[in-house]
DNA sequence: CTTAGCACTTGTCAACTAGAAGTGCTAATT
DNA sequence: AATTAGCACTTCTAGTTGACAAGTGCTAAG
């Protein structure tokens, strides 16, 4: 589309694709130039040849030659960017998000969860809540619980209070040896960012693990995996059964290309832009299907960082989505 | 369908029953007596007698006047338990199992989660694991380590090497109070099962700490909170897209029921018989869907015990995800 | 007891039809 | 110059029809 496109809509034609966008958000069916004249006061005549403008510009799109129409990528590319007027959250939505923020039995990264739930039940859509965890946190300390002979607890916490922790198999292994290791690694790399452990347990800590302990190359690898678990990214997809409600997926063999690519790319569709908005990724642009649409953005506390999402069809109710994501976000930030 | 049965059917009956249940496990169409006449020296008008004296005793059934013939769910069950033969792990399928559980660096809760992913690769059902962290273990150690003047980190770790952690707000209770609280509860609550926590908990503990802590409420229901988090079940369902891939199901709402129960049933779905055998439910036997067959068992470790379950079409390959789920069973009990 | 033969039933698929929905164009109207 | 009424035309949808395939049940003969 054209960019001069935006400055050339009359205030009409802006209007008629707003309604149509609008209708066939709510019905899923190509709006025909009939109901768009009952609310415009002005003929079908009319109409249709302001319809067949819009298409035209690459607005609109016909499914056969006699249908109504649908909006394009584009017309929803311009009634995102150029129409939707920010749409209150009801109160009844609102009510049940604060429900959750308010509780302060929950911890931040919960109500994250809890929210996003919420989102995906009342509007039907798939929510997604990408958890970066290791961002910003430098380790705090690496606790040691022996549970018998052979095996102990290693349990690692970071300066932001998240935990991991793992069961290891030490026969083999004296427990001097063992906490000989965690003193050191509490000595030396206290302090140290979660990415650059790694880095830092082979440069610094093997070579000298590996003049003490026999089996130095075991007990490496055990930190290196509860280190390396840290940097994983929590992922929870929320409302997924949601896709099989939509009138554009009653071909199963389409449901299952989307769900298994929310199962196995989740990434790819979720994180790209940088910035702090909110953005739309209309059809083509998302990475799952081109009946699809992403709307994320990303949240940014001290503690923790993330990605929110919601993956609705095309036809979605964008209005309604960008202000709940919205209103979620600050209330994240500001808890 | 009568008990007596089993011994009236003749050899050639069982055998064209079993030919039946397993040509149409392949292929998912109604089978005619022509097939099952090329594999047994008869005419098809000899087999089709015996169809009908098979659907006399409620063993077949057709779906319309001249169709082929499909099991009824009484076919399935005579099969199950008179008919089918072990069938042994292909070489293929055997190495993937072996993988996991001679992987050393896996935990047990990871090798049985990973196994069970493979069945559901494989055989394009869905598997369930169900572990029940609780049973049996007791209460080892709570950790404590102080984030800053504001929150701090509560570990509780089993006997058996479970954990559990969450991060508190204590903004308003001295460091000292909590200290005091943990002491006493490392003191009078160690080695307790985790089952009679909550009870201990409000019975020995809170009388105390409500002498001499001042939000001795607020700081009763975070431990409260940390240990009935433990006695939750983990559930782990994976393959579920698997089930758009079965004929029977290419109607988007059944689909839909299915996939909606799997999210908010499983329980009811998995959990029943309390022996240690291999379960069959054969549809209306499930709480799913009279399409669906579950096939599940328990595992019990010295550590942990729990289910795992398959969950597949009625037309299923029951001589294979028996198999599968024997030799899973018996790996994780051997591990 | 088994089988060949045949009438009969049902499902499937393609072709066709009538009606509904909605368009684009033209000519008349404001 | 913009709007509208009128109408021919296109496509979709749902229902009907008919031919064919698959498979049964029954009967009578081997």
């Amino acid at each position: 589309m054209l960019k001069e496109v935006i400055y050339l809509l009359t205030d009409r034609q802006k209007e008629i694709l707003k309604l149509i966008v609008m209708e066939y958000v709510k019905g899923a069916k190509p709006v025909g130039s009939n109901l768009i004249c009952e609310t415009l006061k002005c003929s079908s005549a009319t109409v249709r040849s302001e319809m067949a403008t819009l298409e035209e510009f690459g607005l609109l799109e016909k499914t056969h030659t006699s249908s109504g129409r649908i909006p394009s990528e584009e017309g929803y590319r311009y009634y995102v960017n150029n129409l939707m007027k920010p749409k209150e959250i009801s109160g009844e939505d609102m009510l049940k998000l604060q429900l959750i923020f308010s509780n302060n039995q929950l911890e931040l990264s919960d109500c994250i969860k809890k929210s996003l739930e919420i989102v995906s039940d009342i509007t039907n859509y798939t929510s997604v809540v990408l958890g970066a965890k290791s961002h910003d946190n430098t380790l705090k300390e690496v606790n040691l619980v022996p549970l018998d002979e052979s095996s102990m607890i290693v349990i690692v916490i970071t300066d932001k209070g998240f935990v991991e922790h793992k069961k290891i198999d030490v026969h083999g292994i004296s427990l001097d040896e063992i906490k000989k290791t965690v003193t050191l690694i509490n000595n030396m790399i206290v302090g140290t960012p979660i990415d650059e452990i790694s880095a830092k347990l082979e440069f610094e800590i093997k070579p000298i693990i590996g003049r003490y302990v026999k089996e130095h190359e075991r007990l490496y690898n055990v930190f290196y995996n509860v280190f390396t678990n840290f940097t994983n990214k929590s992922v929870d997809v929320m409302g997924k059964s949601n896709i099989l409600k939509l009138p554009e997926f009653s071909n199963v063999d389409k449901v299952r290309d989307v769900l298994e690519k929310l199962d196995e790319n989740i990434d790819n569709i979720v994180e790209e832009d940088d910035d702090n908005n909110i953005n739309i990724y209309i059809g083509k642009e998302t990475n799952i299907d081109d009946d699809m649409t992403v709307i994320r953005t990303k949240y940014k506390t001290d503690k923790e960082e993330g990605t929110i999402a919601i993956v609705g069809p095309k036809r979605m109710e964008y209005d309604r989505v960008v202000n709940l994501l919205e209103y979620i976000k600050e209330n994240i930030e500001n808890k």
